[in-house]
DNA sequence: GGTAGGATTACCT
DNA sequence: GGTAATCCTACCC
């Protein structure tokens, strides 16, 4: 499977700090493989979720479900869920096993590959929907690790020196109440595929 | 077994 | 700027 020196260890997604593991996903790359093409896009907006104290996460509170088991694993899977039924959002399971912390992944650049078939011509905004159809991102890469072994991982980047980090609150978690005031949410400044400024 | 709701986007007025 | 689209998950009978 992928022999690839840039693959980001496991070692990266068992840390203990998921709002560290966010700000540093920024500007590492994406790669999803269909039909034998690999496709990558650079990461430019994430936010964090902490399992343990954080409303705004799937598995706040210790709830285990059947959908949020896989943020329970150990880091370095995907979890991919279903908003809205329409739109595949795509986390990174971060932490040991047995702690729910996860990483959405809102917006990537495009890099290489075609993309000219999966981004419509509005331009109106770019958000996690997108992202997964760009990637080709479906409920069948729910669970898949990142390390290697199947069709999607995450490569390091360390070259986005000078790179403006912006923090911000997270989208779209106003019932989260208070928690919906953390600024877990990361971005790149100035990047037009950052889905909102 | 049935129903309410959600980490959003596109299209209409 | 408002709202329809759309389907999986969770939780309550």
């Amino acid at each position: 499977m992928t022999n690839n020196d840039f693959l980001l260890p496991k070692s990266f997604y068992l840390r203990d700090d998921v709002v560290q593991i966010a700000k540093e996903l920024l500007g590492k790359t994406l790669v999803t493989r269909q039909n034998g093409a690999a496709r990558k896009g650079k990461i430019v907006e994430t936010e964090a979720y902490r399992g343990y104290d954080d409303k705004a996460c799937h598995a706040s509170n210790g709830k285990r479900t059947p959908r949020t088991e896989v943020m329970y694993r150990e880091g370095g899977c995907a979890y991919v869920y279903l908003c809205y039924g329409i739109h595949h959002l795509f986390n990174v399971v971060t932490n040991v096993a047995g702690k729910a912390d996860a990483v959405l992944i809102r917006a990537v650049e495009p890099l290489d590959g075609d993309w000219s078939d999966r981004h419509p011509k509005t331009k109106t905004s770019n958000g996690p929907g997108k992202l997964s159809k760009a990637m080709g991102i479906t409920m069948e890469m729910n669970t898949a690790r990142l390390t290697g072994e199947n069709d999607i991982w995450i490569e390091d980047a360390p070259d986005i020196v000078g790179t403006s980090i912006v923090a911000s609150t997270r989208v779209g978690v106003d019932y989260a109440g208070e928690d919906a005031l953390l600024p877990w949410r990361f971005y790149i400044c100035n990047n037009d595929w950052v889905s909102k400024k």
